[in-house]
DNA sequence: TGTACATCAGTGAACGCGCGTTCACTGATGTAC
DNA sequence: TGTACATCAGTGAACGCGCGTTCACTGATGTAC
């Protein structure tokens, strides 16, 4: 082990990730993930000003992947609506495997910098295609719920297979009732991150 | 203050609860709330196995009081459809009020009775009347959703009237939707307590 | 109505523990000349 | 190519703290007779 680790960053978030997964978004230390990669304790603060930094960074590493995975999952359809079902699907599918790390992702408060690529930007970049403006805060509370009810246990579904469908058949239904009654197009729902972008633009 | 205290098990679901709301779902301990009721910390354990066990109360309360709620929502409408809207406003609503209480509730695990009445089931029965079977997790996810995105942060509506309003919007999509293409009535999904009440009738 | 006594619901001291964070330090690295 | 030195990224001891839980206890309550 050498006396500079070189990538002592990644390597907490890491494992504090690794730590989530095993005992939920708060059942962890700073010292237990420093003594994990085989660091002092103090050694974590030349990279985080403290737990609390460490836990939104890790937040908006996980965000970011999601927004990677959605990237993908969309890359395999051509259809727009066929895009929109897969991101979802993906979404669904990750929730229910890594439930504690998806809560925490989604419970830490507002992120330090953008979060790029946002899994909600992915997704409006298709509802966009598909002509339905001011929906995209709509489908995605719609998977978001899904895969929360889902990550909680407070619903269950027998296998991959059936999360897909039920995953399919309620964001079919969105898009479809969306499209028969559309209305004013002006959206009066914002996102955090897109505030934040806009305030930098205005500057 | 008598040295017994009476009513001290809700005392401090009351205390621990308003420790929720003030400080996030996990930002409070046993002693803190004991203080609060002005009791030793020792006390709780007269009525609470452990701070979990109290944890799992607190969420049961409210999950309990949250299926009141709904009851009394519908109970302002007469078609069913409006009370599944105003179930869904009303849940909506209590969540951007109440986000840590709410995040709690829905966090802790497998209840240790079944909740009556379940606000899962309270939207069950509305949409039975609509005819929509296997619709329920789906109707039910859709407001999840809305209500834990708005609950983070993650969205942001301006005011009562447009979280009402887009909320109003997006389970009318999925009423429209999941009408428009009805499919095989057999549900797949299955809830925890609906699991529980099952296995208690075939013994 | 009075008394003995079991039970209930508190007290308060103590336990061992692991926590986040600070601090003075030191070994390793890289750059200037 | 060699050396001086600033900077970077670790160490490890220590801090004060509040935590959940246990324990022997005691005051209050309610019931039997």
């Amino acid at each position: 082990m050498p006396y500079h680790h070189g990538e002592l960053r990644a390597a907490l978030l890491d494992a504090a990730e690794q730590l989530v997964r095993e005992r939920g978004a708060d059942g962890w230390s700073l010292r237990e993930a420093s003594t994990r990669v085989g660091v002092s304790p103090s050694a974590a603060y030349h990279h985080f000003a403290s737990r609390d930094a460490l836990v939104r960074a890790l937040s908006q590493r996980v965000l970011a992947r999601l927004g990677e995975r959605a990237s993908e999952a969309s890359g395999k359809f051509d259809d727009p609506r066929d895009r929109v079902i897969a991101i979802a699907q993906d979404y669904v599918r990750w929730a229910i495997e890594d439930p504690a790390v998806s809560k925490l992702a989604f419970g830490a408060g507002e992120p330090d910098e953008p979060i790029s690529p946002h899994p909600h930007d992915v997704l409006a970049v298709e509802l966009a295609r598909l002509d339905l403006p001011a929906a995209d805060f709509l489908v995605w509370a719609a998977m978001h719920g899904l895969a929360m009810l889902l990550a909680d246990g407070l619903m269950r579904l027998d296998g991959p297979a059936a999360v897909d469908e039920e995953t399919e058949r309620l964001i079919a239904a969105v898009l479809d009732g969306l499209a028969a009654s559309p209305r004013n197009p002006l959206s009066t729902a914002r996102s955090a991150h897109t505030d934040r972008h806009q305030r930098h633009d205005r500057h």
